[in-house]
Formats: C-alpha cells, sequence, structure tokens
DNA sequence: GATTCTTGTAACAATGTTGTAACCTGTGCG
DNA sequence: CGCACAGGTTACAACATTGTTACAAGAATC
C-alpha cells in the first residue's frame, strides 16, 4: 500500500467506499479471479465452453459469474446467430487496466504453488 | 498473463493446480483481500480490534480468516500475556511479498470507485 | 425420428457461510 | 461484589451460494 493510497482511503466518502467494497465483493466471488485471468491469457475472444472448462465449474456459476462481469462493464458478450450459438466473451478497456494487477498477483500465487 | 505465466499454467502438473487453486479459494474469501490490504498499509503490527473495525465484520469471521492467513503461513500471530489480553498481527515475509501486487490491485479498485 | 451441437435458464435441494448471543480468561476499579 | 477490558470460542439459526436436473432453440447428421 502506498501513502497515496491509504490517504485516498482515508480520505474517501462514503459512497466511494461503498464502491471499492462493491469492487471487492465482485473480484471475491468463487472462479472470479479465475475467469479474469484465463480472459486475459489469450487477448483472443474466449468461447462460454473454453471459459467453463478452464475454471471448472457448472454453467449455472460461470453464466452468473460472466454476467456480473457484463454488468460492471469489465467483459463484453457477443453473441453470433450461427446454429448452433455461438458466443464470444473479451475483456472490456477497463478490465483490460486491471490486467497488469492480475498478472502480478498470479506471479505470486504461481510462485507460492510451486514452492508448495 | 505473461507469455511465461501462461506457460507455467500449462506445465503445471496437478499438485500444482491444486495449490495454485487453493491460493485463490483462500484470497477470495470474504474480507480476506481487505485484511491483507489494511495489514499492508502500515509496517506496524496490528490489534484484532483495528483489524475488525477496519474491515466491518463480526469478530467470528475475522478470527477464522486471521487463522486461515496464519494457517498459509501469510500472517504471524502474537499473543501478549498483559491483562486485558494484546494479540498483534503482522505480514509474514511471504505476504510482503505479495504486497505489490495487492497495491496494484488496489489502485485499480480505487481508481474504478472514483469514477462511479 | 432421434440425436448432436452451444449456450444458456429455471427450479430446487444440498451445502457453505455469516452473524448473533452467550460465554470464557484474569486483573483493576468503584 | 460486579462489571469492564481484549480477544477470542462455541452453538445455532438465518442466509447465500452451488450444483443438479430438466428444458430450450434450430439446423445438421445418422
Amino acid at each position: 500500500m502506498t501513502a497515496v493510497q491509504a490517504e485516498r482511503m482515508g480520505a474517501m466518502c462514503d459512497s466511494a467506499r461503498i464502491h471499492v467494497n462493491e469492487l471487492l465483493v465482485l473480484l471475491s466471488k468463487s472462479k472470479m479471479l479465475h475467469i479474469l485471468y484465463i480472459l486475459n491469457c489469450d487477448p483472443k475472444p474466449m468461447r462460454f465452453s473454453e471459459i467453463k472448462k478452464s475454471v471448472d465449474s457448472s454453467s449455472t456459476t460461470v453464466t452468473r459469474r460472466l454476467s456480473e462481469l457484463e454488468a460492471h462493464g469489465l467483459v463484453k458478450r457477443t453473441a453470433y446467430p450461427t446454429v448452433p450459438t455461438t458466443v464470444e466473451y473479451t475483456l472490456t478497456k477497463d478490465a483490460v487496466s486491471l490486467a497488469p494487477s492480475l498478472e502480478s498477483l498470479f506471479g505470486w500465487v504461481l510462485d507460492r504453488a510451486d514452492k508448495q
């Protein structure tokens, strides 16, 4: 935590505090970091089934997480009128700005997992 | 995600995958990022009551989170035989190495909360 | 005609998580 | 005596989340 960040935390008004909390709750939902991680792994759009396979969850949960991300403007969903349906997910510009943080976090996780 | 990280993910054996997953589950528990964040804010040890107040949770939950962190070697708990009891929590060296990632993540969260 | 494919949704039961209230230590203070 | 203090623990009820199952669309293929 930088001094600047601590200052910002201290100076936060109630509404900002609520937003910070909301974002932390969002990021703390199960598989959320994992989904953001794999979407960021590869710059190309990802299919629903790829994401589901990577995070190993039920489709219900994956759908829930993706729609939560979409609602927060972090993921863009594009459906194509093919048969069967094709849907692609990509990170938005806002989420891409989160990428370096996620990369850093996952770097730590991978290092630590290696050691154990 | 860096190419190196993607490679590491792909090459991971099952046990490493389990550890990665375990760490992600740990970090995704409610208030966990928040607790790590405030412990990192200030290099000095923190008291239980300070942590509880900062994260605004029941003592049950704070206790649970802190003991989970301790079990994973991320937090060191020191109890002093004063009356009433004094207990201090500090991040371990391993957790300190996580700090830059957390700072980056919280920087993003704060920026985004500002915009809303 | 039945089945396959992808990407979901809805209802519901099972499971997991949280907060609440009560209780504990042991000394100091009124 | 009786209450307060910090830092918890325990049991339990309330609440939230998850997975499971069944179902859908609509063209292609057996």
